[in-house]
DNA sequence: CACTGGAGCCAC
DNA sequence: AAACGTGGCTCCAGTG
């Protein structure tokens, strides 16, 4: 079945970069090798797994069907009750049983996502929750990858044809998207990843890889700072405005709330409620390295209530604004332009045109550019591979990452390799690149999931 | 029976 | 006026 850009014509009349098309032209054969080596893949463990996942599903089944609940579902819905039908259980919950809906779909229907039945605090519903995410460790993932795998190997397909930022994507199966945050869930998956006989799996992260592309685009010198001075983490020091603590107290877990519910919404266009919203949902799971609670800090620090919370981060984002003061005036003017224009060209050389939401504008230059240094990186890494008949290989790519299946005696002519066109190789690359940039190597003996960080020299 | 869109959940 | 972006995959519900 071919796929093709419903959103952006490709066909304008707009000249594109040569040096564009030449990437994803080199991109194309080098990611066709990377899904031909393919990923070993430890198939009995995987029948293992599935077999444990199975088992408790079944059990959760039919605890589940032992209860009051399941009655009621059954007189509703009679022979047509089907517990996989989320449909069905709000109707049953929020119809029948009187709990209040917290929320609201696009097209009217009660919220019956994870989010919203956790709120119930039923029983019935934490149970049904934990079997849901079995099912989706099951069917997305266990088969979908025993359906895809052959001889032991799996060969997920790389496409760059198919997003409207010229990043990739990935599938049969997506490897982009497996499993990681959910320890249980991480594990059954990710232990069926596993290195060829005499190897280890390397992964290779750019460390705060849009981060550097935006100080890289907007060219505002705190960003550019920040992204060059190894000392500095935007995310902690923004972590520390939110939750009103000194920078050096800041938790891990503040610090990636900040990060993922402030920083990066911030610079993608979202705005303070939505930021406050999402940040006081996690506040009651927070607590101090002194163990003192979120709630007890900020009432300390004379915030009771969710309105004072988010006054408080309307004053954040304020800040973040008059600090990031050139990001600041230089995307209103950027929206502007591109309302003169119709289009816009990336740094890469790529051009986007169509219709595009302010939203869009603030991200697609940022989203692709930052892809297209790893799909660089792959392209010079897999040819130096080549070229120097190493065992080693590149099976995958996230994005941000270069996923490889290296031979234990080339573990560090490997990652010198790879670190040094990662940095220095792309730096050349590219001038626009004006901000060092920093690789995460991590390593795993026996499966993916024990990955863990390596130490290089870079 | 084939197909489509919505809702949900997984990743970066 | 509105309010973070990009994907893939699965199941269900509805349509023809």
């Amino acid at each position: 079945m071919v796929k093709l850009i419903a959103s952006t014509d490709k066909c304008s009349v707009i000249p594109v970069d040569y040096r564009a098309y030449k990437l994803l032209h080199d991109g194309v054969l080098e990611l066709s090798r990377v899904e031909s080596v393919g990923m070993r893949i430890d198939v009995a463990r995987l029948k293992e797994n599935r077999k444990v996942v199975e088992n408790r599903i079944v059990e959760l089944e039919s605890e589940l069907k032992n209860t009051d609940v399941w009655s009621t579902w059954r007189k509703v819905y009679g022979e047509k009750a089907n517990l996989g039908s989320r449909y069905q259980l709000g109707k049953v919950l929020f119809g029948e049983l009187g709990y209040e809906p917290v929320g609201f779909t696009g097209t009217g229907r009660v919220k019956v996502d994870e989010k919203a039945l956790s709120l119930l605090e039923i029983p019935f519903v934490q149970k049904y929750l934990e079997m849901e995410k079995l099912k989706k460790a099951l069917s997305t993932y266990i088969r979908g990858i025993e359906r895809e795998v052959v001889d032991g190997y799996l060969h997920p397909v790389f496409n760059l044809h198919l997003v409207k930022t010229y990043r990739s994507s990935c599938e049969m199966p997506n490897f982009q998207n497996i499993p990681i945050r959910d320890e249980t869930v991480g594990r059954l998956i990710r232990t069926c990843f596993v290195p060829r006989e005499g190897h280890v799996l390397i992964e290779c992260d750019y460390g705060a890889l849009e981060f550097r592309i935006a100080a890289c685009f907007w060219k505002d010198s705190k960003m550019v700072e920040y992204a060059r001075d190894s000392t500095k983490d935007i995310h902690r020091d923004m972590a520390s405005k939110c939750f009103l603590l000194p920078v050096e107290e800041v938790p891990k877990q503040v610090r990636f709330y900040a990060k993922n519910q402030f920083v990066f919404p911030q610079l993608y266009g979202s705005y303070y409620v939505s930021c406050a919203k999402n940040l006081w949902k996690f506040v009651p799971d927070l607590s101090l390295s002194d163990g003192t609670s979120m709630e007890e800090h900020l009432r300390k620090n004379g915030i009771v209530s969710y309105n004072q919370f988010e006054e408080h981060i309307k004053d954040v984002e304020n800040y973040f604004n008059s600090f990031f003061r050139e990001w600041s005036r230089g995307k209103e003017e950027w929206v502007a332009n591109y309302f003169r224009r119709g289009y816009f060209k990336m740094m890469t050389g790529f051009v986007c045109s169509g219709v595009m939401s302010k939203n869009e504008l603030y991200n697609w230059p940022i989203q692709g550019p930052a892809f297209h240094c790893l799909l660089f990186s792959l392209i010079r890494l897999n040819r130096f591979l080549r070229k120097h008949s190493f065992r080693s290989v590149i099976i995958g790519q996230i994005h941000d990452s270069i996923v490889a299946d290296v031979h234990r005696d080339e573990i560090s002519d490997f990652v010198n390799e790879a670190v040094r066109i990662m940095t220095d190789e792309l730096s050349r690359k590219w001038d626009w690149v004006i901000v060092p940039m920093a690789v995460e190597v991590e390593i795993a003996e026996n499966n993916w999931f024990e990955k863990r960080p390596y130490a290089h020299g870079k």
